[in-house]
DNA sequence: CGTTTTTCGTAAATCGTTTTACAGAACTGG
DNA sequence: CCAGTTCTGTAAAACGATTTACGAAAAACG
């Protein structure tokens, strides 16, 4: 039923290796005889089996994607932004998610190397990223993104958080505000701790008090009930800082829920820029993460990697960008003079 | 360095085919032997190459999923739901998407097919399905999802799209609304034909005049730009049913810049139901497909062929379910007295 | 023109698994 | 205790591609 290497190289009168020649483009062959083998592939319907290929070549032209959830948006706008990138090299992308699990993790990297892939991307569920001994054992390149533990030396890329962190409290603070809460997924993870780093210097800086910080979880659920909770007992905070997409849901959840109006009663600054953001009213002042460049720059960091040239490693810091639109706002009780 | 299944054969003083059958399970292997390689595996970390193993098993332990557009939270939400259902069974996910245009869809999907996979679940980018006959040439089962064109007859799942109209109208008629726009992304496509038909057949049965219907493409600023430019014309109209998520982001969006509000002077219907719909105000009303459900399905449609039991082809058709919340309501000036 | 070099095709080896063919050991039942 | 059957191990073939070794033809050179 599927048609061989030889079936093509028999119907064109010559052998395997020419066929394999004239596809891998790895020998020179007559043109005449491209032609013959072109013509013979297409009648058939030839396409060349990748295992074979693979297995023989020892190179797999593939790259395998780890993420810890493949329903939030901005891990899997990394990956459709990887995609693109790697596409035109004929290269396919295998995802797995590790569904927040440090040994699922490890399992679905485990088989995940089964493929012997090009390169490897991966998102740590946490900063014991328990799966790197695994993945460093492998000899394989990858690349860490998005989550990557302080101590880790290998190539990764990442935002710039603590500046991210830096950028959202300087607009709230410039527009008066004194009282911030700041709602993180978990402190547990090293990303989250820097923009929240970024955070409190400015407030020291200005002399501020000090956030008040809610871990939210990695869900909406979680988050939008832990808010909803908080806000309905504090009345003092003005400006509401969210660390990751999910917060900035549940900020707004709550919000509304709690019968706060934004901006008037509280400004919101969001993380991470999507469609809906400035499709609801108000649109929403965001932190954008550069998903596209991110992309792009992991996979020349794993490129570099792949033709052994033996580029050192690199740890890649891009900067996020305030967008402004109509979330943040003067706080209008300003008078309630907290210092 | 990596290791091979001779190398754990040697070390547990057994054969490689002896090793082949203890991870396998293909044939019965004395306990004792079982724990020697067994260890020998674990000491080595050996993991087995599976492009060696498919190549000669013939099957392999991987699905394709070629989908428009990985940027679209739908799409990508089916791929969780369907990597939820397969990682169990130990097979991987190998993604791309096709970007919209019918001639990459070709082309990516023979790079897929490269690899011989298990199986393949395909959301065409037009109804011309023009990968079709490679698809069905290529012999491998495959599930048509989402965007499935009428003539198809294979295996297929999708929502019930006619009821899904349906819903959306009949809540609005319920509410007292009689003028009606639809925010459909192309006619061209099977789906959202039926969205409209179902519409459009419980207005006509309520005597109601058909609706106004806005094609607003596929992204989300051609969609709101087209819908803008609309609502600054129109002002009769009271009930705005977006047949997709991009559509739903219009609609709101340009309400917004109209100076519109919603429920106060236009009901939105948006479809798909995502987190942030409840997180805004006012809260969303939607048609939600069960995503879950249509992963599962295709899986089961996928594993029914598999296993080479030759079940037949099916078209499976489930249910949206209308989840009411706030941005629809009675209309206000009912009273312009339009029929 | 003779010699050396380059070009380009073929046959066969190879990658790491699974599977087949075979054989000795261990059961079975009478 | 013996013939027949079942277990369970090994060696070798096989999967479909790439790559190597080799040789014939062509090209280059003095």
């Amino acid at each position: 039923m599927v048609i061989s290497i030889k079936d093509v190289a028999k119907r064109a009168g010559v052998s395997a290796g020419t066929v394999s020649n004239v596809f891998s483009g790895n020998r020179a062959v007559k043109s005449d005889l491209v032609e013959r083998v072109r013509r013979a592939a297409t009648d058939l319907g030839y396409q060349p089996d990748r295992a074979a290929s693979q297995l023989r070549a020892g190179k797999a032209r593939i790259v395998a994607a780890l993420v810890p959830d493949l329903n939030n948006p901005f891990f899997t706008s990394l990956i459709a932004s990887i995609e693109a990138r790697v596409r035109g090299e004929g290269y396919d992308i295998i995802v797995a998610s590790s569904h927040g699990d440090a040994e699922e993790e490890t399992r679905r990297l485990a088989a995940l190397l089964g493929w012997r892939p090009a390169g490897v991307v991966i998102i740590p569920c946490n900063d014991d990223f328990s799966s790197r001994e695994l993945l460093m054992g492998s000899g394989i390149p990858f690349v860490v993104a998005d989550r990557v533990p302080s101590y880790f030396e290998g190539d990764a890329v990442t935002v710039d958080n603590v500046d991210a962190g830096r950028q959202a409290a300087e607009h709230l603070v410039a527009l008066g505000h004194a009282r911030f809460v700041v709602a993180a997924s978990s402190m547990k993870l090293q990303n989250i701790r820097e923009r929240c780093e970024g955070i409190a210097a400015v407030l020291a800086k200005q002399g501020l008090p000090s956030p008040t910080l809610i871990e939210v979880g990695l869900d909406f659920d979680t988050a939008s009930e832990r808010l909803g909770t908080f806000m309905e007992g504090e009345q003092q905070a003005t400006a509401f800082i969210a660390l990751t997409n999910f917060a900035t849901l549940g900020i707004l959840a709550s919000a509304h829920k709690t019968g706060l109006s934004v901006p008037d009663d509280i400004s919101v600054m969001g993380f991470d820029d999507y469609s809906w953001m400035h499709a609801v009213k108000p649109p929403l002042t965001a932190i954008r993460q550069p998903v596209e460049e991110i992309g792009r720059t992991i996979w020349n960091r794993l490129r570099g990697h792949l033709d052994d040239e033996g580029e050192p490693p690199a740890r890649e810091r891009l900067l996020c960008e305030l967008v402004v639109r109509a979330s943040t706002g003067a706080p209008k009780t300003a008078g309630v003079s907290s210092a």
